[in-house]
DNA sequence: CCGGCTACTGTGGTCGGACCACACAGCTGG
DNA sequence: CCAGCTGTGTGGTCCGACCACAGTAGCCGG
Protein backbone atom coordinates (compact mmCIF):
# COMPACT_ATOMS: atom_id res chain seq x y z
CA UNK A 1 0.00 0.00 0.00
CA UNK A 2 1.66 3.38 -1.11
CA UNK A 3 1.50 6.46 1.12
CA UNK A 4 -0.41 7.99 -1.16
CA UNK A 5 -3.08 5.40 -1.57
CA UNK A 6 -3.43 5.60 1.83
CA UNK A 7 -4.55 9.17 1.79
CA UNK A 8 -6.75 8.65 -1.00
CA UNK A 9 -8.47 5.70 0.89
CA UNK A 10 -8.65 7.81 3.62
CA UNK A 11 -10.33 11.27 1.61
CA UNK A 12 -12.80 8.46 0.02
CA UNK A 13 -14.03 6.92 2.69
CA UNK A 14 -14.62 10.06 4.47
CA UNK A 15 -16.55 11.26 1.29
CA UNK A 16 -18.43 8.39 1.25
CA UNK A 17 -19.83 8.83 4.72
CA UNK A 18 -20.56 12.17 4.49
CA UNK A 19 -17.62 13.81 6.60
CA UNK A 20 -16.84 15.62 3.80
CA UNK A 21 -19.10 17.09 1.45
CA UNK A 22 -18.86 19.55 -1.44
CA UNK A 23 -17.97 22.87 -0.92
CA UNK A 24 -15.86 21.96 2.64
CA UNK A 25 -12.66 23.42 2.65
CA UNK A 26 -9.45 20.15 3.46
CA UNK A 27 -7.28 20.79 5.87
CA UNK A 28 -3.46 22.10 4.80
CA UNK A 29 -1.05 19.40 2.97
CA UNK A 30 1.28 20.19 6.16
CA UNK A 31 -2.07 19.18 8.45
CA UNK A 32 -3.34 15.85 6.53
CA UNK A 33 0.30 15.13 6.03
CA UNK A 34 1.06 15.13 10.06
CA UNK A 35 -2.43 13.37 10.79
CA UNK A 36 -1.96 10.65 8.34
CA UNK A 37 1.62 10.30 9.33
CA UNK A 38 3.16 10.58 5.98
CA UNK A 39 5.17 12.90 4.06
CA UNK A 40 3.87 16.02 2.81
CA UNK A 41 4.77 14.99 -1.08
CA UNK A 42 2.60 12.07 -0.68
CA UNK A 43 -0.17 13.99 0.41
CA UNK A 44 0.34 16.29 -2.75
CA UNK A 45 0.50 13.23 -4.71
CA UNK A 46 -2.94 11.86 -3.86
CA UNK A 47 -4.79 15.69 -3.97
CA UNK A 48 -3.41 15.89 -8.14
CA UNK A 49 -5.21 12.79 -8.46
CA UNK A 50 -8.27 13.68 -6.68
CA UNK A 51 -7.77 17.26 -8.70
CA UNK A 52 -7.75 15.68 -12.15
CA UNK A 53 -10.10 13.59 -10.96
CA UNK A 54 -12.79 16.93 -10.59
CA UNK A 55 -13.37 16.30 -6.62
CA UNK A 56 -11.30 19.48 -5.58
CA UNK A 57 -9.68 22.58 -6.65
CA UNK A 58 -6.83 24.51 -5.20
CA UNK A 59 -5.66 27.81 -5.06
CA UNK A 60 -3.09 29.48 -3.42
CA UNK A 61 -3.23 32.31 -0.62
CA UNK A 62 -5.08 32.37 2.06
CA UNK A 63 -9.50 33.18 3.14
CA UNK A 64 -12.36 31.07 1.83
CA UNK A 65 -11.59 30.50 -1.84
CA UNK A 66 -7.82 29.49 -1.30
CA UNK A 67 -6.31 25.84 0.13
CA UNK A 68 -8.16 22.86 -1.57
CA UNK A 69 -12.03 22.72 -1.98
CA UNK A 70 -14.12 19.75 -2.53
CA UNK A 71 -16.16 20.19 -5.79
CA UNK A 72 -18.22 18.04 -8.27
CA UNK A 73 -16.57 18.40 -11.37
CA UNK A 74 -17.60 14.33 -12.89
CA UNK A 75 -16.53 16.37 -16.51
CA UNK A 76 -13.00 16.69 -15.85
CA UNK A 77 -11.62 13.18 -15.52
CA UNK A 78 -13.90 11.73 -18.10
CA UNK A 79 -12.75 14.55 -20.05
CA UNK A 80 -9.11 14.22 -19.97
CA UNK A 81 -9.37 10.73 -19.52
CA UNK A 82 -11.10 9.87 -22.96
CA UNK A 83 -8.91 12.68 -24.84
CA UNK A 84 -5.74 10.50 -23.34
CA UNK A 85 -7.08 7.25 -24.58
CA UNK A 86 -8.12 8.28 -28.04
CA UNK A 87 -4.41 9.88 -27.99
CA UNK A 88 -3.21 5.95 -27.46
CA UNK A 89 -5.26 4.35 -29.78
CA UNK A 90 -7.31 2.24 -27.29
CA UNK A 91 -10.23 3.75 -29.36
CA UNK A 92 -10.61 4.67 -32.84
CA UNK A 93 -12.55 8.26 -33.44
CA UNK A 94 -15.17 5.73 -35.18
CA UNK A 95 -16.43 3.82 -31.93
CA UNK A 96 -16.58 7.40 -30.22
CA UNK A 97 -18.73 9.11 -32.72
CA UNK A 98 -20.65 5.76 -32.97
CA UNK A 99 -21.52 6.08 -29.07
CA UNK A 100 -22.64 10.11 -29.38
CA UNK A 101 -25.08 8.88 -32.11
CA UNK A 102 -26.64 6.44 -29.41
CA UNK A 103 -26.20 8.72 -26.52
CA UNK A 104 -28.00 11.58 -27.74
CA UNK A 105 -30.49 10.28 -29.75
CA UNK A 106 -31.77 8.75 -26.96
CA UNK A 107 -31.27 12.49 -24.73
CA UNK A 108 -33.37 13.70 -27.23
CA UNK A 109 -35.94 11.19 -27.24
CA UNK A 110 -35.54 12.20 -23.48
CA UNK A 111 -36.17 15.41 -24.23
CA UNK A 112 -38.95 15.37 -26.03
CA UNK A 113 -41.06 13.41 -23.79
CA UNK A 114 -40.11 15.58 -20.64
CA UNK A 115 -40.44 19.02 -21.94
CA UNK A 116 -37.93 20.75 -20.02
CA UNK A 117 -36.98 25.13 -21.15
CA UNK A 118 -35.46 25.22 -24.74
CA UNK A 119 -34.50 28.78 -24.47
CA UNK A 120 -30.89 28.50 -24.00
CA UNK A 121 -31.20 25.80 -26.80
CA UNK A 122 -32.81 28.63 -29.03
CA UNK A 123 -30.37 31.08 -27.61
CA UNK A 124 -27.15 29.18 -29.30
CA UNK A 125 -29.53 28.34 -32.28
CA UNK A 126 -29.50 32.04 -32.95
CA UNK A 127 -25.72 33.15 -32.08
CA UNK A 128 -24.86 30.34 -34.76
CA UNK A 129 -27.59 31.56 -37.25
CA UNK A 130 -25.08 34.82 -37.47
CA UNK A 131 -23.65 34.81 -40.75
CA UNK A 132 -20.00 36.25 -40.33
CA UNK A 133 -19.51 33.88 -37.38
CA UNK A 134 -16.19 32.13 -37.78
CA UNK A 135 -16.29 28.53 -38.83
CA UNK A 136 -14.09 27.59 -35.73
CA UNK A 137 -16.40 29.54 -33.50
CA UNK A 138 -19.49 28.19 -35.21
CA UNK A 139 -18.02 24.75 -34.21
CA UNK A 140 -17.42 25.52 -30.71
CA UNK A 141 -21.27 26.97 -30.57
CA UNK A 142 -21.94 23.76 -32.07
CA UNK A 143 -20.30 21.82 -29.43
CA UNK A 144 -22.74 23.75 -26.69
CA UNK A 145 -25.76 23.02 -28.50
CA UNK A 146 -25.69 19.51 -28.77
CA UNK A 147 -24.83 19.52 -25.14
CA UNK A 148 -27.14 21.62 -24.31
CA UNK A 149 -29.44 18.99 -26.08
CA UNK A 150 -28.26 15.74 -24.13
CA UNK A 151 -28.61 18.27 -20.29
CA UNK A 152 -32.09 18.48 -22.20
CA UNK A 153 -32.78 14.80 -21.05
CA UNK A 154 -32.50 15.46 -17.29
CA UNK A 155 -29.89 12.36 -17.02
CA UNK A 156 -26.78 14.07 -15.96
CA UNK A 157 -24.56 11.39 -16.52
CA UNK A 158 -25.37 11.05 -20.11
CA UNK A 159 -25.01 14.72 -20.04
CA UNK A 160 -21.86 14.12 -18.81
CA UNK A 161 -20.24 11.35 -21.29
CA UNK A 162 -21.26 13.63 -23.99
CA UNK A 163 -19.81 16.14 -22.84
CA UNK A 164 -16.63 14.28 -22.60
CA UNK A 165 -17.34 12.60 -26.05
CA UNK A 166 -17.48 15.86 -27.47
CA UNK A 167 -13.88 17.13 -25.58
CA UNK A 168 -12.15 14.38 -26.57
CA UNK A 169 -12.94 14.72 -30.68
CA UNK A 170 -12.57 18.56 -30.04
CA UNK A 171 -9.44 18.27 -31.66
CA UNK A 172 -10.57 15.99 -34.55
CA UNK A 173 -13.20 17.62 -35.39
CA UNK A 174 -11.28 21.39 -35.58
CA UNK A 175 -8.51 19.72 -37.53
CA UNK A 176 -10.84 18.75 -40.44
CA UNK A 177 -11.98 22.35 -41.23
CA UNK A 178 -9.60 22.68 -43.87
CA UNK A 179 -10.81 19.40 -45.14
CA UNK A 180 -14.02 20.44 -46.19
CA UNK A 181 -14.48 22.24 -49.43
CA UNK A 182 -17.79 23.52 -49.52
CA UNK A 183 -18.39 25.37 -45.95
CA UNK A 184 -21.31 27.72 -46.69
CA UNK A 185 -23.00 25.17 -48.12
CA UNK A 186 -22.30 22.62 -45.05
CA UNK A 187 -23.24 25.03 -42.17
CA UNK A 188 -26.31 26.36 -43.77
CA UNK A 189 -27.16 22.09 -43.77
CA UNK A 190 -26.31 22.23 -40.20
CA UNK A 191 -28.19 25.30 -39.01
CA UNK A 192 -31.35 23.83 -41.04
CA UNK A 193 -31.13 20.31 -39.29
CA UNK A 194 -30.33 22.12 -35.79
CA UNK A 195 -33.64 23.68 -36.32
CA UNK A 196 -34.78 20.62 -37.08
CA UNK A 197 -34.22 18.76 -34.10
CA UNK A 198 -35.29 21.62 -31.87
CA UNK A 199 -38.40 21.63 -33.11
CA UNK A 200 -39.31 18.04 -33.29
CA UNK A 201 -38.39 17.74 -29.33
CA UNK A 202 -40.54 20.87 -28.92
CA UNK A 203 -43.46 19.15 -30.57
CA UNK A 204 -42.45 15.68 -28.61
CA UNK A 205 -41.96 14.19 -31.60
CA UNK A 206 -39.72 11.35 -29.92
CA UNK A 207 -38.69 9.51 -32.67
CA UNK A 208 -38.86 12.03 -35.24
CA UNK A 209 -35.98 14.17 -32.80
CA UNK A 210 -33.77 10.60 -32.60
CA UNK A 211 -33.51 10.37 -36.52
CA UNK A 212 -33.34 13.73 -37.43
CA UNK A 213 -30.25 13.98 -34.86
CA UNK A 214 -28.59 10.31 -35.82
CA UNK A 215 -28.50 11.32 -39.46
CA UNK A 216 -27.41 15.12 -38.64
CA UNK A 217 -24.18 13.40 -36.97
CA UNK A 218 -23.78 10.66 -39.28
CA UNK A 219 -23.46 13.03 -42.31
CA UNK A 220 -21.33 15.90 -40.35
CA UNK A 221 -18.45 12.91 -39.88
CA UNK A 222 -18.93 11.85 -43.66
CA UNK A 223 -18.16 15.21 -44.96
CA UNK A 224 -15.58 16.21 -42.80
CA UNK A 225 -14.38 12.67 -43.36
CA UNK A 226 -13.55 11.23 -39.91
CA UNK A 227 -16.14 8.41 -40.54
CA UNK A 228 -16.67 5.62 -42.64
CA UNK A 229 -20.21 5.96 -44.40
CA UNK A 230 -21.48 2.57 -43.33
CA UNK A 231 -21.29 2.99 -39.94
CA UNK A 232 -23.73 4.41 -38.73
CA UNK A 233 -25.58 3.71 -34.91
CA UNK A 234 -28.22 5.11 -33.07
CA UNK A 235 -31.86 4.10 -32.53
CA UNK B 1 1.12 26.70 -15.42
CA UNK B 2 2.27 24.15 -12.73
CA UNK B 3 5.17 21.86 -13.30
CA UNK B 4 3.50 18.86 -13.31
CA UNK B 5 1.60 19.97 -16.27
CA UNK B 6 4.47 20.85 -18.21
CA UNK B 7 5.04 17.15 -17.75
CA UNK B 8 1.52 15.83 -18.34
CA UNK B 9 1.47 18.05 -21.49
CA UNK B 10 4.85 16.78 -22.66
CA UNK B 11 4.01 12.96 -22.43
CA UNK B 12 0.14 13.94 -23.88
CA UNK B 13 1.86 15.28 -26.68
CA UNK B 14 4.47 12.64 -27.05
CA UNK B 15 1.01 10.06 -26.97
CA UNK B 16 -0.43 11.77 -29.75
CA UNK B 17 2.35 11.65 -32.17
CA UNK B 18 3.05 8.54 -31.91
CA UNK B 19 6.56 9.46 -30.44
CA UNK B 20 5.03 7.51 -27.41
CA UNK B 21 3.28 3.66 -27.48
CA UNK B 22 1.49 1.28 -25.57
CA UNK B 23 4.00 -1.08 -24.42
CA UNK B 24 7.01 1.35 -24.56
CA UNK B 25 8.76 2.43 -21.50
CA UNK B 26 8.91 5.88 -20.15
CA UNK B 27 12.79 7.31 -19.12
CA UNK B 28 13.45 7.19 -15.50
CA UNK B 29 11.52 9.97 -13.39
CA UNK B 30 15.41 11.37 -12.65
CA UNK B 31 15.72 11.66 -16.33
CA UNK B 32 12.36 12.71 -17.24
CA UNK B 33 12.86 16.00 -14.71
CA UNK B 34 16.18 16.48 -15.91
CA UNK B 35 14.96 16.97 -19.63
CA UNK B 36 11.87 19.32 -18.69
CA UNK B 37 13.92 21.27 -15.95
CA UNK B 38 11.68 20.99 -13.30
CA UNK B 39 11.94 18.57 -9.86
CA UNK B 40 11.28 15.06 -9.19
CA UNK B 41 9.01 15.70 -7.21
CA UNK B 42 6.63 17.34 -9.82
CA UNK B 43 7.41 14.68 -12.34
CA UNK B 44 6.22 12.14 -9.83
CA UNK B 45 2.73 14.36 -9.51
CA UNK B 46 2.48 13.80 -13.15
CA UNK B 47 3.13 10.20 -13.23
CA UNK B 48 0.46 9.97 -10.69
CA UNK B 49 -2.08 11.72 -12.83
CA UNK B 50 -1.39 9.04 -15.88
CA UNK B 51 -1.57 6.18 -13.80
CA UNK B 52 -4.70 6.88 -11.99
CA UNK B 53 -5.85 7.56 -15.72
CA UNK B 54 -4.98 4.15 -16.65
CA UNK B 55 -2.26 5.29 -19.19
CA UNK B 56 0.85 3.67 -17.46
CA UNK B 57 1.70 1.35 -14.34
CA UNK B 58 4.33 1.89 -12.61
CA UNK B 59 6.78 -1.24 -10.71
CA UNK B 60 9.79 -0.99 -9.04
CA UNK B 61 13.08 -2.61 -9.31
CA UNK B 62 14.75 -3.32 -13.04
CA UNK B 63 14.15 -5.37 -16.08
CA UNK B 64 11.88 -4.87 -18.63
CA UNK B 65 8.96 -5.24 -16.41
CA UNK B 66 10.25 -2.45 -13.85
CA UNK B 67 9.67 1.61 -14.34
CA UNK B 68 7.03 3.47 -15.70
CA UNK B 69 5.41 1.15 -18.95
CA UNK B 70 3.13 3.00 -21.12
CA UNK B 71 -0.42 1.15 -21.10
CA UNK B 72 -4.48 1.20 -22.12
CA UNK B 73 -6.15 0.87 -19.23
CA UNK B 74 -9.37 2.92 -19.86
CA UNK B 75 -11.54 1.53 -17.48
CA UNK B 76 -9.10 2.38 -14.28
CA UNK B 77 -10.17 6.24 -14.61
CA UNK B 78 -14.09 6.01 -15.34
CA UNK B 79 -14.49 3.35 -12.76
CA UNK B 80 -13.03 5.43 -9.97
CA UNK B 81 -14.28 9.17 -11.35
CA UNK B 82 -17.82 7.07 -11.12
CA UNK B 83 -17.23 5.94 -8.16
CA UNK B 84 -16.06 9.38 -6.33
CA UNK B 85 -18.68 11.13 -8.11
CA UNK B 86 -21.91 8.54 -6.90
CA UNK B 87 -20.20 9.50 -3.33
CA UNK B 88 -20.06 13.20 -3.59
CA UNK B 89 -23.56 12.79 -4.67
CA UNK B 90 -23.31 14.31 -7.70
CA UNK B 91 -25.38 11.65 -9.67
CA UNK B 92 -27.68 9.65 -8.06
CA UNK B 93 -28.09 5.79 -8.21
CA UNK B 94 -30.94 6.10 -10.87
CA UNK B 95 -29.24 7.86 -13.26
CA UNK B 96 -26.45 5.63 -13.70
CA UNK B 97 -29.19 2.65 -14.33
CA UNK B 98 -31.20 4.86 -16.49
CA UNK B 99 -27.74 5.29 -18.20
CA UNK B 100 -26.97 1.11 -17.94
CA UNK B 101 -29.90 0.17 -19.26
CA UNK B 102 -29.73 2.72 -22.52
CA UNK B 103 -26.40 1.57 -23.53
CA UNK B 104 -27.24 -2.19 -22.36
CA UNK B 105 -29.84 -2.50 -24.91
CA UNK B 106 -28.31 -0.65 -27.50
CA UNK B 107 -25.46 -3.17 -27.41
CA UNK B 108 -27.15 -6.39 -27.35
CA UNK B 109 -29.37 -4.93 -30.38
CA UNK B 110 -25.90 -4.70 -32.08
CA UNK B 111 -24.81 -7.82 -30.87
CA UNK B 112 -27.38 -9.46 -32.53
CA UNK B 113 -26.61 -7.92 -36.29
CA UNK B 114 -23.26 -8.62 -36.05
CA UNK B 115 -22.93 -11.69 -34.82
CA UNK B 116 -19.99 -12.00 -32.65
CA UNK B 117 -19.09 -15.85 -30.80
CA UNK B 118 -21.28 -16.44 -27.73
CA UNK B 119 -19.58 -19.03 -26.60
CA UNK B 120 -17.81 -16.65 -23.46
CA UNK B 121 -21.67 -15.74 -22.37
CA UNK B 122 -22.68 -19.34 -22.74
CA UNK B 123 -19.92 -20.43 -20.39
CA UNK B 124 -21.19 -17.78 -17.72
CA UNK B 125 -24.86 -18.91 -17.82
CA UNK B 126 -23.58 -22.39 -17.32
CA UNK B 127 -21.77 -21.29 -13.79
CA UNK B 128 -24.56 -19.12 -13.33
CA UNK B 129 -27.01 -22.22 -13.62
CA UNK B 130 -24.89 -24.06 -10.86
CA UNK B 131 -28.07 -24.07 -8.15
CA UNK B 132 -25.38 -24.21 -5.30
CA UNK B 133 -24.07 -20.73 -6.15
CA UNK B 134 -24.00 -18.45 -3.24
CA UNK B 135 -26.11 -14.91 -3.91
CA UNK B 136 -23.24 -12.43 -3.92
CA UNK B 137 -21.19 -15.00 -6.70
CA UNK B 138 -23.93 -15.15 -8.67
CA UNK B 139 -24.14 -11.26 -8.95
CA UNK B 140 -20.12 -11.25 -9.51
CA UNK B 141 -21.08 -13.82 -12.55
CA UNK B 142 -23.77 -11.76 -13.46
CA UNK B 143 -22.11 -8.71 -13.51
CA UNK B 144 -19.66 -10.36 -15.78
CA UNK B 145 -21.88 -11.49 -17.90
CA UNK B 146 -23.60 -8.68 -18.47
CA UNK B 147 -20.08 -6.63 -19.37
CA UNK B 148 -19.46 -9.56 -21.82
CA UNK B 149 -22.86 -8.63 -23.83
CA UNK B 150 -21.57 -5.08 -24.19
CA UNK B 151 -18.07 -6.44 -25.33
CA UNK B 152 -20.27 -8.15 -28.10
CA UNK B 153 -21.56 -4.85 -29.69
CA UNK B 154 -18.18 -4.55 -30.93
CA UNK B 155 -17.73 -0.81 -29.73
CA UNK B 156 -15.07 -0.60 -26.52
CA UNK B 157 -16.11 2.81 -25.42
CA UNK B 158 -19.96 1.24 -24.60
CA UNK B 159 -18.21 -2.00 -23.17
CA UNK B 160 -16.18 0.22 -21.06
CA UNK B 161 -18.71 2.67 -19.64
CA UNK B 162 -21.04 -0.06 -19.14
CA UNK B 163 -17.79 -2.12 -17.03
CA UNK B 164 -17.46 1.38 -14.75
CA UNK B 165 -21.15 1.70 -14.56
CA UNK B 166 -21.79 -1.76 -12.92
CA UNK B 167 -17.99 -1.08 -10.58
CA UNK B 168 -19.92 2.09 -9.51
CA UNK B 169 -22.91 0.71 -8.41
CA UNK B 170 -21.59 -2.49 -7.08
CA UNK B 171 -21.48 -1.66 -3.96
CA UNK B 172 -25.02 -0.26 -3.98
CA UNK B 173 -26.18 -3.93 -5.42
CA UNK B 174 -24.35 -6.03 -3.32
CA UNK B 175 -25.65 -3.90 -0.39
CA UNK B 176 -29.24 -4.59 -1.64
CA UNK B 177 -28.77 -8.54 -1.10
CA UNK B 178 -30.49 -8.86 2.09
CA UNK B 179 -33.43 -6.66 1.42
CA UNK B 180 -34.55 -9.34 -1.15
CA UNK B 181 -37.18 -11.49 0.35
CA UNK B 182 -37.29 -14.68 -1.84
CA UNK B 183 -34.34 -15.14 -3.18
CA UNK B 184 -34.85 -18.51 -5.06
CA UNK B 185 -37.62 -16.97 -6.75
CA UNK B 186 -35.60 -13.87 -8.53
CA UNK B 187 -32.44 -15.83 -9.27
CA UNK B 188 -35.00 -18.35 -11.56
CA UNK B 189 -36.27 -15.66 -13.09
CA UNK B 190 -32.69 -13.92 -13.71
CA UNK B 191 -31.70 -17.26 -15.24
CA UNK B 192 -34.61 -16.82 -17.20
CA UNK B 193 -34.15 -13.77 -18.68
CA UNK B 194 -30.19 -14.27 -19.19
CA UNK B 195 -30.64 -17.29 -21.49
CA UNK B 196 -33.83 -15.57 -23.31
CA UNK B 197 -31.76 -12.53 -23.93
CA UNK B 198 -28.67 -14.65 -25.33
CA UNK B 199 -31.26 -16.64 -27.41
CA UNK B 200 -32.87 -13.84 -28.75
CA UNK B 201 -28.74 -12.59 -29.86
CA UNK B 202 -28.21 -15.43 -31.13
CA UNK B 203 -31.23 -15.68 -33.32
CA UNK B 204 -30.64 -11.97 -34.89
CA UNK B 205 -33.97 -10.44 -32.93
CA UNK B 206 -32.58 -6.82 -32.19
CA UNK B 207 -35.97 -5.43 -30.83
CA UNK B 208 -36.37 -8.58 -28.75
CA UNK B 209 -32.81 -8.41 -27.34
CA UNK B 210 -33.40 -4.51 -27.08
CA UNK B 211 -36.69 -5.11 -25.05
CA UNK B 212 -35.91 -8.35 -23.08
CA UNK B 213 -32.95 -6.38 -21.68
CA UNK B 214 -34.15 -3.54 -20.80
CA UNK B 215 -36.80 -5.71 -18.89
CA UNK B 216 -34.60 -7.69 -17.10
CA UNK B 217 -32.87 -4.52 -15.29
CA UNK B 218 -35.82 -2.55 -14.49
CA UNK B 219 -37.29 -5.02 -12.99
CA UNK B 220 -34.11 -6.35 -10.62
CA UNK B 221 -33.72 -2.50 -9.72
CA UNK B 222 -37.31 -3.04 -9.01
CA UNK B 223 -37.17 -5.77 -6.75
CA UNK B 224 -34.20 -5.02 -5.14
CA UNK B 225 -35.41 -1.55 -4.25
CA UNK B 226 -32.88 0.30 -5.86
CA UNK B 227 -35.21 2.51 -8.21
CA UNK B 228 -38.55 3.48 -8.65
CA UNK B 229 -40.53 1.57 -11.20
CA UNK B 230 -42.00 4.38 -13.21
CA UNK B 231 -38.48 5.68 -14.34
CA UNK B 232 -37.27 3.42 -16.98
CA UNK B 233 -35.23 4.11 -20.18
CA UNK B 234 -33.62 2.54 -22.78
CA UNK B 235 -35.24 2.77 -26.23
C1' DC C 1 -11.77 59.03 13.26
C1' DC C 2 -10.60 57.35 8.77
C1' DG C 3 -7.83 55.72 4.87
C1' DG C 4 -3.99 53.61 3.04
C1' DC C 5 0.20 51.29 3.58
C1' DT C 6 2.77 47.51 5.68
C1' DA C 7 4.11 43.56 7.81
C1' DC C 8 2.33 38.97 9.12
C1' DT C 9 0.37 34.51 8.43
C1' DG C 10 -1.13 30.56 6.12
C1' DT C 11 -1.86 28.54 1.72
C1' DG C 12 -0.22 25.77 -2.29
C1' DG C 13 4.04 25.26 -5.65
C1' DT C 14 8.70 23.87 -6.24
C1' DC C 15 13.11 22.25 -5.48
C1' DG C 16 17.22 19.40 -3.93
C1' DG C 17 18.93 15.88 -1.44
C1' DA C 18 18.89 11.82 1.00
C1' DC C 19 17.68 7.13 2.08
C1' DC C 20 14.97 2.80 1.43
C1' DA C 21 13.17 -1.60 -0.77
C1' DC C 22 13.21 -3.94 -4.68
C1' DA C 23 14.58 -6.79 -8.74
C1' DC C 24 17.46 -7.94 -12.18
C1' DA C 25 22.43 -8.53 -14.21
C1' DG C 26 26.80 -9.81 -13.73
C1' DC C 27 30.59 -11.20 -11.25
C1' DT C 28 32.87 -14.35 -8.01
C1' DG C 29 34.08 -18.12 -5.46
C1' DG C 30 33.29 -22.72 -4.47
C1' DC D 1 28.83 -25.50 -13.51
C1' DC D 2 26.13 -23.39 -10.11
C1' DA D 3 25.04 -20.79 -5.84
C1' DG D 4 25.56 -16.70 -3.73
C1' DC D 5 27.01 -12.09 -3.41
C1' DT D 6 27.38 -7.48 -5.26
C1' DG D 7 26.40 -3.71 -8.27
C1' DT D 8 23.14 -0.81 -10.46
C1' DG D 9 19.01 1.38 -11.66
C1' DT D 10 14.21 1.62 -10.61
C1' DG D 11 10.26 3.64 -8.02
C1' DG D 12 8.71 4.99 -2.96
C1' DT D 13 9.28 8.04 0.80
C1' DC D 14 10.69 11.52 3.64
C1' DC D 15 12.73 15.96 5.12
C1' DG D 16 13.76 20.72 4.96
C1' DA D 17 13.90 24.74 2.65
C1' DC D 18 12.34 28.52 -0.17
C1' DC D 19 9.00 30.92 -3.24
C1' DA D 20 4.64 33.37 -4.83
C1' DC D 21 0.39 34.45 -3.50
C1' DA D 22 -3.72 36.42 -1.09
C1' DG D 23 -6.10 37.72 2.54
C1' DT D 24 -5.74 39.98 7.39
C1' DA D 25 -4.39 42.61 11.20
C1' DG D 26 -2.08 46.33 12.72
C1' DC D 27 0.34 50.47 12.27
C1' DC D 28 0.84 55.18 10.82
C1' DG D 29 -0.25 59.51 8.89
C1' DG D 30 -3.73 62.54 7.65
Amino acid sequence: MRASDVVLRHLEAQLEDGTLVVGMRLPGERTLAEQLGVSRGSVREALQVLEAMGVLRRAVGSGQDAGAVLVAEPSAPLDSALRLHVATRAFDVQQVVETRMLLESWAVGRAATTGGSLDAARALLADMDDPDLDVRDFLRLDARFHVELAALSGNALVALIMTSIRGSIEAYVQRSVPRVTDWPDLLAKLRREHHAVLDAVAAGDVAGASATVVRHIAEFYERSGLQQPESRGGG
